[in-house]
RNA sequence: CGCGGGGUGGAGCAGUCUGGAAGCUCGUCGGGCUCAUAACCCGAAGGUCAUAGGUUCAAAUCCUAUUCCCGCAA
């Protein structure tokens, strides 16, 4: 089938290299604007990267609602388009432009967390289960007819960014058996059910404070949840503290849960209280400094119990 | 040239402002104690103080350039 592709980050960038290796044709490849990104990277999207490596041809508009930017996609007839974390809703002019619509792939099981950042809620509230699903889109946010889902059991110590690399695998895998599905007609579109529907916030960095009144678990979820970005912080002696991986203690003999206060300081680890249990501390990063695991961190900086974590940084 | 922190035995850090003998917490190795130990005690090895120049009687420390790591910002 002739596509175009619409996507921006590396969960895009994934599955177009799993296109590229497809019989499926690609004719433009359409990726947001290039932009400063900072220090050591590259000012392209990761599909651009991948685009520029095949010599696929890229679209960058500004906005592509544009008149001109939709006759541009006209030019091309493609019989469907895909779209994988664009960054911008598509008007409905372009949705019904293919014959066989517009494809999205979303990475949570449908109807549940529609909108941004799927993969981090499913960490951060702790699901035993998430998945993929394609979709052909409507003008909604994520509201489209299902065309086919796949689950994905969370492994216990799962972060966003582990979760992350599995579900841009499957999601790329999905992305190519429903193109076939709907090339050769079998494909099935399910309605989705308005009822159990749940939308999601964009994840922002302030949103990556510990609140250490919240209980253990829900700390470790948030942890991994956060990891690798934001990343969950606190302060500690002015400085951003950034915990990468930690274990929620139910009891610790002997000591009560202050939230925030280091309840005990052990070899290569420390346990902080929360508002219901401990968590302890495996691994971290304190600002200006590298990743370090907690024994590392402690033979360099001396945490004490009753040193308390507050995060006005 | 976006802003900022940093590079010191194998690991994490102090020392740099106010130049003047290489230090801390661990690890490693040897010995001791112990029923025993990841615990405790004694001892040892191991460092061109990121690199290259410069200032100085003297540089980890001051100056210049280079390089690598990281935080912020996106």
């Amino acid at each position: 089938m002739k596509i175009i592709f619409m996507g921006t980050p590396d969960f895009a960038a994934c599955a177009l290299e799993k296109l590229v290796n497809s019989k499926h044709e690609i004719e433009l490849v359409v990726t947001k604007p290039d932009c400063y990104r900072g220090k050591n990277k590259s000012p392209y999207s990761e599909v651009k990267e991948v685009a520029l490596e095949h010599n696929l041809p890229i679209y960058q508009p500004e906005k592509i609602k544009d008149p001109e930017a939709v006759s541009k996609l006209y030019e091309y007839k493609p019989d469907v388009i895909v779209v994988i974390a664009y960054g911008q809703m598509l008007s409905n002019d372009i949705l019904t432009l293919p014959n066989y619509g517009c494809v999205n792939v979303h990475a949570s099981l449908l109807p549940k967390y529609r909108g941004a950042a799927p993969i981090q809620w499913a960490v951060l509230n702790g699901d035993e289960v998430t998945g993929v699903t394609t979709m052909r889109m409507d003008e909604g946010m994520d509201t489209g007819d299902i065309i086919m889902q796949e689950e994905y059991r969370l492994d216990p110590k799962e972060t966003s960014g582990s979760l992350f690399d599995k579900l841009m695998e499957l999601g790329g895998d999905l992305l190519l058996k429903t193109l076939d599905a709907l090339e050769d007609g079998s494909a099935v579109f399910t309605k989705q059910d308005e009822e159990k529907a749940t939308k999601t916030r964009m994840i922002r960095k302030e949103m990556g404070v510990i609140d250490f009144n919240k209980s253990a678990d829900e700390l470790a979820w948030f942890v991994r949840g956060m990891t690798p970005w934001p990343s969950a912080y606190t302060g500690y002696n002015g400085k951003k503290l950034k915990l990468f991986d930690v274990e929620a203690i139910d009891t610790l003999d002997g000591f009560t849960a202050e939230p925030g206060k280091v309840a005990k300081v052990e070899k290569d680890t420390f346990y902080v209280g929360t508002g219901s249990g401990f968590l302890k501390v495996i691994s971290l990063q304190l600002e200006g400094k590298r990743l370090m695991d907690a024994g590392e961190f402690l033979r360099g900086n001396k945490i004490e119990e009753g040193d308390m974590f507050n995060a006005n940084v």
